[in-house]
DNA sequence: TCTGGGGTCCTAGGACCC
DNA sequence: TCTGGGGTCCTAGGACCC
């Protein structure tokens, strides 16, 4: 049987979400932003009053802000975006238990012998849509097709509020003239690489020979190759443990206080120690990364023997991994940690046993009362900051 | 005024093992 | 005499996505 293969693209989902909580939003041009200072953020989202004007997300606030004066700008609220995000993945596995949130505004759903049942595609995307906007009153963009990569091209054809179905045997006619870097994986670099050889659309990927295609960019070759005749053999649902738990902060202004540097980094390695512990998972290969200004900095990532989720440990690993000389002037820094696995630590010594105690004791009181309730009095000059 | 923060995957070179 | 080839792990850096 045919795959069939749902993209369903929330619109201007984080600018959709805060104009249907406060209606004095709506209809108006908003866009959302990551910090609260305007001139060192981007857009997170714009609403299509904000589109309309020439905003996009990724564009800094300040240049927003010059295109479009009359603006308003509301603060991301990730927890908000988050809840509503679970309670679409809900509404969704209603339907088919084949679900797979990519994003926080995407998901994939496999509708396979699903048309029989509600008649046809577009009746199952009615149906959809509109219990999405009876629920959060926000709207969504539909694409159908036989794989991931083709229905996530297909939502994004008719927004917002669209439904493109693309049958396979429609597929060679429509991505003909697509644009390469229309597709997901294809972004600026790539883009100017396949223009040199002369590769504009999918179309001319497509008649591009494979070997020529391998030789330059290696495994990347076969998936461009694959892509640009619409192939994708990937499925839905599986759930993968995340790869790697990371937190990261651009100072609002840069600082050559070794001191200052360290507190950040104290708390943005508590900050990952937490989550490590909610998710169950510890980590062997701490990453840190300095940046000092535009396109100068440096990663540094080494690999332990023992695996760890205690934020003080990684603090101490990544200074060590820092080596932080006087005189650097910080403008960001962040510190991850990979090479995960379950936490099952086994604590042989008293000392061990006791930190332990006391960490599990924190978490508690932090779930219950709020992130920060309790933190290392180190971060005190900072908590203003959290 | 001058670009955030969360991730994933790939590559290339070096070390090391058998 | 003096070194093949496969595999794995580690590190740094880069491209890409939302």
């Amino acid at each position: 049987m045919h795959r069939l293969i749902m993209h369903i693209d929330m619109d201007a989902f984080f600018a959709s979400i805060e104009q249907q909580l406060n209606p004095r939003l709506r209809n108006k041009p908003v866009i959302v932003i990551g910090r609260h200072n305007k001139n060192r953020s981007v857009v997170c989202a714009a609403s299509y009053q904000a589109k309309a004007k020439g905003i996009d997300s990724g564009m800094p606030s300040w240049q927003a802000l010059k295109v479009c004066p009359d603006a308003i700008c509301v603060v991301a609220d990730s927890a908000k975006y988050l809840y509503t995000s679970q309670r679409i993945f809900e509404i969704l596995k209603e339907f088919s238990p084949k679900v797979e949130m990519a994003s926080v505004d995407e998901f994939f759903l496999d509708i396979t012998g699903l048309e029989g049942l509600f008649g046809s595609c577009e009746n199952l995307s009615k149906i959809i849509k509109h219990k999405i906007k009876e629920e959060f009153g926000i709207s969504c963009s539909i694409g159908i097709a036989g794989t991931k990569l083709i229905s996530k091209l297909a939502a994004k054809l008719d927004k917002p509020d669209g439904l493109v179905i693309i049958k396979d045997e429609e597929v060679k006619t429509v991505l003909k003239d697509v644009p390469v870097e229309k597709i997901c994986g294809i972004g600026p670099r790539l883009k100017i690489e396949l223009n040199k050889l002369g590769i504009y659309t999918c179309g001319d990927l497509s008649t591009f020979p494979l070997k020529l295609l391998v030789r330059k960019f290696g495994k990347l070759g076969f998936f461009l190759h694959m892509a640009s005749k619409g192939q994708d053999s990937s499925s839905i649902g599986q759930e993968y443990p995340p790869k790697s738990v990371g937190h990261s902060q651009t100072l609002s202004e840069a600082t050559s206080d070794i001191e200052t540097v360290k507190t950040w980094l104290r708390l943005l390695s508590e900050m990952v120690g937490f989550r490590l512990r909610d998710l169950h998972l510890q980590g062997r290969t701490i990453h840190v990364y300095l940046n000092f200004g535009y396109l100068v900095g440096f990663s540094k990532q080494k690999t332990f023997f023992q695996a760890t989720n205690d934020g003080y440990e990684v603090f101490k690993r990544a200074i060590f991994i820092a080596g932080l000389e006087k005189g650097l002037k910080v403008r960001a820094l962040g510190v991850s940690v990979s090479s995960l696995c379950v936490a099952n630590q086994i604590f042989m010594f008293e000392q061990e046993k006791a930190r332990n105690r006391l960490i599990n004791s924190i978490d508690k009181i932090n779930r219950k009362f709020g992130d920060w309730t309790v933190f290392p009095s180190s971060l005190i000059l900072n908590k203003s900051a959290v």
